[in-house]
DNA sequence: CTGAAAGCGCTAACAG
DNA sequence: CTGTTAGCGCTTTCAG
């Protein structure tokens, strides 16, 4: 039913590689030709099959985007700002969630391999070695992992968490939590290593407690621990584990953060709507989803380019390739307040129903490197 | 570099056709052989090219699904289940986000026309005679609104619309607010209608207020005119817009629910998170997801199958289509309080930040039907 | 500048 | 059960 090249082609009295020229590469054919062919396929509907072009140019112009789960506030900007990325490069984006799940993940991209230019791969859970083998069937990048060999963009959450620990260390917070992400994430442990370090320079105790689910449910799931923990303040992997630690801990009769300081990580839009608002470590998100796109698609047209070496070392190839680490800022808000603030004291009036001004930090972002990048 | 067809043919020794059919009709061949293909197809890491297999097949065993935005919350649920209910069936789901940009939404339908089976449209803004012409190039199964002729799954909003609106007078409020959608959505006007309808019923007055910008800040821009409008409860188009409100409510000193209560529609997860937690319409996204895909792909194996009646008439064939309508339920929070709370008298203590066991209703949910369908 | 021919990776009758 | 022969819709040499 769909009008194909060949339609084209009888209606306008041209050959079929005339009318595929018109469309790939117009500045080779007769500007008459071209016209009359164009108001053809105009008239009959038709459109260039990318799939059957696909076939035979090998670029399909798609890319994947494998996300462990939408539903995580985390991904729709970094999903978005890709998406916007690669629309302005004439590229579309296929988005696919795994439910968190490493097995869907492989059969992904497995599945998407023949149909895209190329994967981004945001995959906590899945093992280097086999990141490293899917590699070989699909040019990749990898979002918040690091991965040797291979194109990666991270956050700097290491920088995050210590500023975090500093910001609470300077409320006077000595005996801190640290609510680890899930095991074997390349993100919780660059958290713990640099939350650690940044405890220890100042003197601080540092509870690790974990690993957690990355949800509101693991956070809530903590609420005791943290309070048996005997300790003034946490740092949560995310703040979805953040808000659901303050639910949990309101329900033991503690508040945030007369009692306890609570530091999220990540900036989603709901941190700025729940009461407290959380004081969190905002990472960019959106600028990761731009550069992977981009590092996907330099590193795809490099390699379609650069035939002169010919075959041999492409892996070799692969390895000098970047890896990009995007700058966070600490940004805070009312979850976190002095460690002597036994009893709440520290925000005017009735706490959280108060109908005045909030006490939203007033500048709010310290650090305005927001987007800077170092490439290694 | 990646393996083809006939690379595993020669390894094996037979032709290209027994390769083929051992993956797509291995009953057809003797299993010895296919064994021994198999074996070296596994060698070679062969994996059958799903694009090569479409343009011949007509079947590419993807579906695409276009929602207008991603960071609404309101999607998530909907396209998780879509895509494991399309996993089960084999089929994938290619996920693409528009901004609520109705251009890109027409571009996005060509430009997937090709590579899926049919496509699931998420789309508010389109015109109806848009998507009409659009279902000519490829299967199309409408989500959230209603166009003749064509598969629709909607969830029944309008009487979601109802029971909040008789919850409300229940209460006692006889000034009600509706805070109305973006314009020409088929959602927004059947929540307009049925509301209506209901407070006429009651006796109760309804001024309408919008359209509006379905996001938090959307309702939070008419939180002053709601204060001007002198009325003692809000029906909201959406949770976000709900939650908006709430916040922009707060900021001019009025207090939820208390001074005024807020209903809000879809029970998004964030609704639970917030304070007070949101009385709202929940809708059953995954459900839709999950039908949406059974439409589809039931319309679709029908298509293929039912060559009986030849050509002639597809359109007509189109016109039986079942529509789906699933049921909503309200679900009753602490947003809402009788009209004659002037004070803050419906709670205990203090308000919310009151550290005792939350007011969370305890069957919450009055009517079970969700899922219901009802099929015209 | 345009046509002819070859073929991307695969499936689908049709013989044998 | 397996090989042969076409050909999906398109691009791309290569001649003219």
């Amino acid at each position: 039913m769909p009008a194909t090249i060949r339609d084209v082609a009888r209606a306008s009295g041209v050959h079929i590689s005339t009318v595929s020229r018109t469309f790939s590469a117009p500045h080779l054919v007769n500007p008459e030709t071209r016209g009359r062919v164009l108001a053809c396929a105009e008239e009959l509907g038709y459109r260039p099959n990318r799939a059957a072009r696909a076939l035979i140019t090998g670029r399909t112009h798609n890319i994947g985007l494998i996300i462990a789960d939408i539903a995580n506030p985390f991904f729709p900007p970094l999903i978005k700002a890709a998406e916007s990325q690669a629309r302005q490069r004439d590229y579309h984006v296929f988005v696919a969630d795994t439910n968190e799940d490493p097995i869907a993940e492989e059969e992904l991209v497995h599945a998407l391999a023949k149909q895209v230019d190329g994967v981004l791969l945001c995959s906590p859970r899945m093992s280097n070695s086999l990141i490293e083998q899917l590699s070989r069937e699909v040019p990749l990048v990898v979002i918040n992992r690091q991965v040797a060999g291979l194109p990666c963009v991270t956050m700097d959450v290491g920088q995050g968490a210590r500023s975090a620990i500093e910001h609470l260390l300077g409320l006077g917070h000595r005996k801190i939590a640290l609510l680890s992400g899930p095991r074997g994430s390349w993100t919780s442990r660059e958290i713990r290593r640099a939350a650690g370090a940044a405890a220890r320079a100042g003197g601080a105790e540092l509870t690790v407690l974990g690993p957690n689910h990355p949800t509101g449910t693991g956070g809530g799931a903590v609420a005791e621990q943290v309070r048996r923990g005997d300790v003034t303040a946490v740092l949560a992997y995310n703040d979805l584990m953040a808000i659901g630690l303050i639910e949990g801990l309101d329900a033991l009769g503690l508040r945030v953060p007369q009692d306890v300081s609570v530091v999220g990580i990540d900036d989603i839009a709901l941190s700025r709507l729940t009461r407290p608002k959380l004081t969190t470590v905002a990472t960019p998100t959106a600028a990761a989803g731009r550069t992977a796109v981009d590092m996907l698609l330099q590193h795809d047209t490099v390699a379609a380019r650069g035939s002169r070496g010919g075959r041999g070392g492409t892996v070799d190839d692969r390895r000098t390739t970047a890896q990009v680490m995007l700058q966070t800022d600490l940004v805070i808000r009312d979850s976190t307040a002095p460690a002597s603030a036994a009893a709440g004291r520290t925000r005017p009036g009735g706490a959280e129903d108060a109908p005045g001004p909030h006490r939203l930090a007033g500048p709010g972002r310290p650090t305005v490197t927001t987007g800077g990048v170092v490439a290694s």
